[in-house]
DNA sequence: TTGAAAGCGCTAACAT
DNA sequence: ATGTTAGCGCTTTCAA
């Protein structure tokens, strides 16, 4: 690989005059063009590693996501690649699996490869970011809170588990059970909470929240399947089902046309998007999670950080856009 | 950040020490607790982007896939990224979009700095590596060819093709269509002519392909939508379609579902996996593509080329597995 | 075994 | 406007 040193020989200039051109300061322009023409010739590319040894940044942004292979994290992803992209900074994708180990390493190394800044998802509420703020390296939470206080772009889950539940009974059932994720998870728990307030003022049971309709699972596919099969299996079964995110609506609906069960049949309404669902879009109710709009945010405020914005610390939330699913059939 | 000067002084040696502790160089007993407690004590990390800038390497990986979306790569991503930590190095997961300017752009990224290697879905065929090669940086494609002297993970999609359709003839569907790619792309070309050559030999015309049996769409879920509605308004339809991935797979989906058809009814085989279909999984053949086998034998590859493998450049071909799906009812 | 010193490629004072 | 030079933090000869 050429260096500058090359390209200024070959251009007849100091190695100065090749990174002044190369950073557009002051040059005469028949120099720029001398040096421009021994960059081209020698196939020059400047060395990052170099310039960010000197410069203690780069224009590299981690994102650290807890599962690439969740549709929800990817959307995301897109969202802060897109805004970072046209700011001319590239992401690098981390998967961290919700493992805090993991989590940890990849922070450290996002601070040791002196990138411009990281945007977590974190898998923890007390991940250890302060290798990076000491620093001045601005992190942006995303999805979910950290005890820290950092800019972090989040969801109201309450109101999309509100709405979910809400559509549900608008629809017309009035037996609607909750899948939710493991206990102690905020978001998941938000979200079921939305369930059990709407319930609990327009269920059967006169405000009665029955304790059976309440399934906490793990918030992957199984998590669903299992969920919803020990929903079907109660005596008295619910006719309708809110999931708080898109897996566990995808082993539901899993679970449900296995028992020859087909949405409006049985009520689903899902928090998250099913961008693989192999049913007609509209045959489910979706409270849609604007995935990449929060990425595109998170991004936008992380920028405005390395830009050097010093203001305190911000919270934005996004609102969920529900889809409305189909009315039982049954009912009409 | 603390430096190994700062680690130095304060354990009393000198910086060269500090490295030779750190790379498990011949160092005394006690100097070496010295240095790990002067470290300890200041929080130190040693500086990668330094290291690098010496060492002309890192330990980063970078992988470069068209589409963070598409369920296929992202399970891709994770075997790479599985085999790729145990050896200690860690995934980077550029987006390239299929555009090639993006992945000139990542591809030049992952030079200059100094990452490890790469391993590269292309976009096209003529991908411009020559930056990374002439240093001796490894680069491993995976999933698709290139015009390339360099190592690849395939997947046999002729055979898969074959597969797939062998199976719903297999189960009773005589009318079997395709919903294929975009022409010019290898690995959809490949698994329609697989296809092809299934029906022509199996199929109602006694060797004749019906042409408006094969509907080419963008590889994408709305392509897929698309063509199953085109193969349902023709005079004679089919009775089971082949799609040559899973997005059209899941666009195939959706439309039947809308027309109140559901699969074994009629009979939808897939190249490539559905992780979240709602249907019940065995509700439709699915061709599983060893995504994660594809990632992890590509990093093993990458690995080896790292460590200083010269061989010649190898072509590893890995082949799907099929689950069939279900019989139709009417048939038994 | 240990230290001194050079150098990886770049940028930013500083001097001219 | 341009050149000289120091230094970012690390590793690795070379000498001791």
């Amino acid at each position: 690989m050429a260096t500058i040193y090359e390209v200024a020989a070959l251009a007849g200039v100091s190695p100065a005059t090749v990174s002044r051109v190369l950073n557009g300061a002051a040059v005469s322009p028949e120099k720029v063009r001398l040096v421009r023409d021994a960059a081209e010739q020698l196939n020059f590319t400047p060395n990052r590693t170099a310039r960010r040894l000197r410069n203690q940044t780069s224009e590299l942004i981690a994102l650290l996501i807890p599962d690439v292979e969740n549709p929800f994290f990817t959307a995301l992803a897109r969202g802060v690649e897109d805004r970072a992209q046209s700011a001319g900074f590239s992401v690098v994708l981390c998967n961290t699996d919700d493992d805090p180990a993991k989590e940890t390493r990849y922070l450290d190394i996002a601070n040791s490869e002196n990138m411009a800044g990281v945007i977590l998802a974190p898998s923890s509420e007390d991940g250890d970011i302060r290798h990076l703020t000491d620093r001045n390296r601005p992190v942006v939470a995303v999805d979910r809170n950290t005890g820290l206080n950092i800019d972090s772009v989040m969801v109201d889950n309450r109101a999309a588990g509100i709405a979910a539940t809400s559509a549900l009974f608008d629809a017309g059932y009035s037996r609607v059970a909750c899948i939710a994720g493991p206990l102690g998870l905020e978001w998941t728990e938000e979200r079921s909470l939305g369930w059990r307030q709407v319930v609990s003022r327009r269920g059967d049971g006169d405000g009665v929240v029955r304790p059976e309709y309440i399934q906490h699972a793990n918030y992957r596919v199984d998590g669903g399947r299992a969920a919803m099969a020990a929903l079907l299996a109660l005596d008295n079964p619910p006719d309708a089902v809110v999931t708080t995110n898109n897996l566990m609506g995808v082993g539901a609906l899993q679970v449900l046309s296995e028992a020859g069960i087909t949405p409006p049949e049985f009520g689903v309404a899902v928090v998250g998007d099913l961008p693989f669902s192999t049913l007609s879009p509209d045959a489910i109710t979706q409270v849609h999670l604007p995935a990449r709009h929060l990425g595109t945010t998170a991004a936008n405020m992380l920028l405005e950080r390395i830009a050097g914005d010093t203001q305190p610390a911000r919270t934005v939330v996004l609102r969920a856009a529900l889809t409305q699913g189909a009315t039982p059939a049954v009912r009409r």
